[in-house]
DNA sequence: AGCCTGACTCGGA
DNA sequence: CTCCGAGCCAGGC
């Protein structure tokens, strides 16, 4: 295990509803650690178990973040498990906030 | 202790 | 629209 820090963030991300995305920086706000966006993306990177929707977390842009692993296709099995979970992408590869994102 | 890194974000060019 | 730089802060060495 990381640390507690992750753990909380691990929490926040498992409160967004299915159909729904959440920013980094809000899961961080919501964790109640405003200014770590970078360290909820490493604390994904980290997850190995699938009890986390981790492909619910997106960047401000409504984008899927390029990982640092040399995976090739892993961001587009992402997407694939979010329009099965009726999140829609537009026609540039992006999520629309102003209509998927999580508002608690 | 210092230095480097990073699935980020924001503002400016 | 994209690219770049700066700010951010915990974790690992």
């Amino acid at each position: 295990m990381a640390s507690a820090l992750y753990e909380k963030f691990y929490a926040a991300v498992r409160r967004i509803p299915k159909g729904r995305v959440a920013t980094y920086g809000q899961i961080a706000k919501l964790a109640g650690y405003p200014r770590h966006a970078r360290h909820v993306g490493f604390a994904l990177n980290a997850l190995t178990k699938d009890d986390v929707p981790w492909h619910r977390v997106i960047n401000s842009q409504g984008r899927v973040s390029a990982r640092a692993e040399p995976l090739f296709g892993f961001e587009g099995r992402q997407r694939l498990m979010l329009e099965r979970e009726k999140v829609r992408f537009g026609p540039d590869g992006r999520v629309p906030l102003e209509k998927f994102q999580w508002k608690p």
